[in-house]
RNA sequence: GGGACUUUAGCUCAGUUGGUUUAGAGCGCAUGCUUGACAGGCAUGAGGUCAGCAGUUCGAUUCUGCUAAGUCCCA
């Protein structure tokens, strides 16, 4: 079988995936076996796959496989949430095009548009997660607006609106008014803005004086009820109880007192505009002051305004300024640096404003949410994040739950002529609640149902449940068997949004937990830190960085620099290296299914040595690999294991056993070989699931079934520690003799001869190890040191290796110098230690022993060296 | 303004209840290799007053306080 040398992925993803698919590996159905659960976080159905989602998608497909290979049933579900509004704002931009407002058509209609197009473009990136080689269950795929998905929604508003948890109230939202729709506090970025500050001239009422007031939106005086001065501020005292004039629409307002405001801030009095401020608005009401709502909807100027009708709210800024002026009301207007919030969806300034919304209580909800985390029955990874969520918990605000849009669950509350309202399922049921609640004459036609929709986190914060129709049906089998789910992986960016909202959900309506564990990633950040975004530009590509270094070396690239919890500054030259490190496992494939067998031959010693030590070395790092999977510190796992199979397998243990050129190999070393290569590959296998698979079934003949992913993770077992430390010594003898070579210029191919000094450690097990990898001819014992060798000393054991070539007296004699003063040195701070009575009075008893052994073993190697040094 | 977190080799990070050779890894870097699995490689090596200052301790990268720089969240 002619391999090639260099490994293509392109070749084989595709045809595994398509294999594992084929055999059902990914779907799971309730049974005997201990499940574990994963619900992917659902990514928006406008999606397309990014960065993040890779290295996520990464870390849960790892967790599935593993738990998967360590016989559990595991089921990873995967899905998309319907993103109300960036949905709903693709699906108005693409009737727009085609000629149609969304105004002139029906909501009926328009869902139907929506579906289409759903239908049509979303869900792309789940197709994507297939090449990354994410192993779902593909059977199982939820959407948030499915029929029980959405049913799960609206029979969860009832419940807390009859438990008296969600209620109706005006409030200040912030209001986008391009995706005309209020939007959570959590959903607004503040950015920083080069504006202005416009300083202008309010007439004292029937005077000659003026009040100066500096704001950054002129636009908003039409709005203003009020101006505002500190109580104490001695230069507005004599304005006391008077009045002063809206410049332009000449509207007189009170000139109230607050020590809300800042003396220091512009010119120390504050217009006042209830209706576009939250902390306006807050005075208004504590004063008692009128509101004025001077925008419509879309952000242009309504009637109330009494000027500008019509204009956008930004034309309007720049054209009362020129008026302002005109009118004379205009003083200065200073450069300021402010900070304004704008829409996370559609990226246009929020404008807070007065509505009507349905919130949820919080803080009953809360307060068990914050208990499980604080008790570790849900544990977070990494710790830290426990304080954030205990932050916000402790401060959490009622949840706005409505948004002014179509594409989502409506909101379940019909209206009667007279304004009061039932909230019901449907129609009919809410018919028969309003008629037994307000009289039979009530008919079909006087319900109005809700405009509005729910919040997509609405939707979500129930996912862990409703995937599995917990909600509608708590007590099928699916609920039961899958949940609480285990394992939960996302970004802390929506920890509130997310995270704690699904806790409070599991707790309400499992009374149980959603997930034991939450495993937050890193940000993925570019190579100088810029948060990864498509305005940017800066975010690679991520199906073309799978074609250039596959699937396997992507993963790996997003896991080897990526620890909880810390951004990940990617570079593909880390996809690069995960590439590499496939190539490595290639060529040693290559290698092994290379030899020929001779059943005759005996095993060399070397071998056997070889053999036992790699046994425990395996263990050994097979043992830290499970430490690391336990505390989740997933990159650490994998960093073990790619050590243990690029260093100690393929540079020291196939070294060892490898044959000379063209010489076969013995049955018992090529079948322990055969054996450890198939126990690595099981343990990489999470990680990079394609080629490994690919090797798996190149290593043997397979029968029909017996594939890696779905074999069984090997489990470590004890091993000598002795024969490790035996081996660390033999490779240290090695390094020495390779040094002498490249000093000596000694080719490898020459073999040459070997002393050791008799006694102390001369004697070791690994002796024929040294020899085959040294190439060395015969080691022997020697009493004294002979002559014309070069010397080097490991441990305290001194080694001699005959050279013809003239040694360089000085050189070497500069080398053991150096080397006797930090032994010296080294020597001195542990007898400084020892010294010290307190230090072998107080510290435990091991502690002291291993300073003791430290200084004797230092005092041996300084006495060898000076010896050494003596003798030259 | 309030709060959280971070600061260890050129870069990205480990460092486990203070004591595991005067600190480790990967990448990068330097030097030498037309090696018979692999140059997507092999071998060898250099790199750090653990941000600064003070304290607790027999002993501090590790604990405490202050200072400085940075990141994020909330108002």
């Amino acid at each position: 079988m002619e391999i090639p040398s260099k490994y293509n992925p392109a070749k084989t993803e595709d045809k595994w995936y398509a294999y594992w698919m084929e055999k059902k590996y990914f779907h799971s159905e309730p049974d005997e076996r201990e499940p574990f659960t994963i619900v992917i976080p659902p990514p928006n159905v406008t999606g397309v796959l990014h960065m993040g989602h890779m290295l996520n998608n990464t870390l849960q497909d790892v967790l599935i496989r593993r738990a998967r290979m360590q016989g559990k049933n595991a089921c990873w579900v995967p899905g998309t949430d319907h993103a109300s509004i960036a949905t709903e704002a693709k699906v108005v931009g693409k009737l727009r095009e085609e000629g149609i407002d969304k105004a002139d058509i029906s909501r009926e209609e328009f869902l139907k548009h929506a579906w289409e197009w759903k239908e049509k473009h979303g869900g792309i990136i789940l197709e994507q997660l297939k090449k990354l080689g994410a192993s779902c269950d593909w059977d199982r795929t939820a959407f948030t607006m499915d029929e029980s998905l959405y049913e799960s929604v609206i029979d969860v508003f009832i419940d807390l609106y009859n438990k008296g948890l969600i209620y109706r109230g005006v409030r200040m939202v912030n209001w986008d008014p391009k995706a005309q729709t209020a939007v959570s506090d959590e959903e607004v970025i503040h950015k920083e803005l080069q504006s202005k500050l416009y300083y202008l001239k309010y007439q004292v009422e029937g005077e000659d004086d003026f009040i100066p007031i500096a704001t950054t939106r002129p636009e908003t005086i039409l709005g203003d009820t009020a101006v505002c001065v500190h109580p104490q501020d001695e230069r507005f005292t004599r304005f006391r109880g008077k009045r002063v004039v809206v410049p332009l629409v000449d509207r007189p307002v009170p000139i109230i007192r607050d020590e809300y405001v800042d003396r220091e801030f512009g010119t120390g009095a504050l217009k006042i505009t209830p209706a576009h401020d939250i902390h306006d608005y807050e005075l208004g009401l504590k004063h008692k002051l009128d509101s004025i709502d001077i925008f419509n909807d879309d952000g242009t100027l309504c009637e109330k305004a009494e000027l500008y009708i019509g204009k956008d709210r930004f034309e309007v800024r720049e054209e009362i300024v020129a008026d302002l002026e005109k009118a004379a009301a205009l003083v200065k207007i200073e450069d300021y640096i402010n900070k304004v919030g704008f829409s996370e969806r559609t990226d246009v300034v929020i404008e807070p404003k007065l509505s009507q919304q349905w919130f949820l209580k919080m803080s009953e909800l809360a307060k068990p949410a914050l208990e499980v985390v604080e008790k570790d029955s849900i544990r977070f990874h990494p710790k830290k994040f426990k304080n954030t969520y205990r932050h916000w918990m402790e401060n959490v605000r009622d949840w706005n739950i409505s948004r002014q849009l179509w594409w989502g669950q409506r909101i379940p509350v019909y209206y009667l002529p007279d304004g009061e309202f039932v909230v019901a399922k449907d129609k009919d049921q809410a018919l028969e609640k309003a008629r037994s609640k307000f009289g039979d004459h009530l008919r079909y036609q006087d319900l109005k149902q809700d405009e509005d929709v729910l919040d997509t986190w609405f939707s979500s914060w129930l996912w862990p449940i409703s995937v599995f129709d917990g909600i509608r049906h708590p007590d099928n089998k699916d609920i039961r068997y899958y949940y609480p789910t285990n394992d939960l992986v996302t970004g802390p960016d929506i920890i509130f949004f997310w995270v704690a909202r699904m806790i409070m959900a599991g707790l309400e309506y499992r009374k149980e937990v959603p997930f034991k564990n939450v495993y937050f990633t890193g940000i993925v950040r570019d190579k100088i830190g810029r948060k990864m975004s498509k305005t940017l530009g800066n975010s690679p590509d991520p199906i073309e960085l799978m074609e250039q270094y596959g699937a396997d070396g992507v993963r790996i690239g997003m896991l080897l620099t990526a620890p909880a919890g810390n951004d990940l500054p990617f570079d593909p030259a880390l996809c690069e290296q995960g590439r590499n490190f496939s190539n490595k496992i290639w060529n040693a494939l290559r290698l092994v299914k290379g030899w020929q067998v001779d059943d005759s031959i005996p095993q060399p010693q070397s071998s056997k040595l070889g053999i036992d030590w790699f046994e425990a070395r395996f263990n050994k790092t097979l043992a830290e690999i499970e430490k690391n999977f336990d505390s989740y510190r997933i990159s650490d796992a994998l960093m073990a294991t790619y050590k243990l199979i690029w260093d100690d397998f393929c540079s020291w243990y196939l070294e060892i056993i490898k044959p000379a050129y063209r010489q076969p190999i013995d049955a018992k070393t090529l079948e322990s070989t055969l054996a450890f290569f198939e126990k690595l590959m099981k343990i990489l296998h999470p990680f990079i699931p394609f080629i490994t698979e690919e090797i798996w079934h190149l290593l043997r003949d397979r029968t029909a079934d017996d594939d890696i992913i779905v074999s069984e993770m090997p489990v470590a077992s004890p091993f000598d520690e002795k024969i490790i430390t035996a081996f660390e010594r033999a490779e240290n003898i090695i390094i020495a003799i390779r040094n002498v070579r490249k000093d000596k210029n000694i080719p490898q191919k020459e073999s040459i001869r070997m002393m050791v000094k008799e006694g102390g450690t001369a004697e070791c097990i690994f002796n024929p190890v040294i020899a085959k990898m040294g190439n060395i001819e015969s080691i022997e014992t020697v009493s004294e040191k002979p002559g014309s060798v070069l010397t080097f000393t490991v441990g305290a054991q001194e080694y001699f290796i005959p050279v013809t070539a003239n040694i360089d007296l000085e050189a070497e004699k500069a080398k053991l110098e150096e080397e006797l003063k930090y032994t010296r040195g080294f020597l001195a701070s542990v007898v400084k230690k020892l010294a010290n009575e307190r230090f072998v009075n107080n510290a435990p008893p091991a502690v002291v022993d291993k300073e003791r052994k430290k200084q004797a073993d230092a005092e041996a190697r300084i006495k060898v060296i000076e010896e050494q040094l003596k003798g030259m």
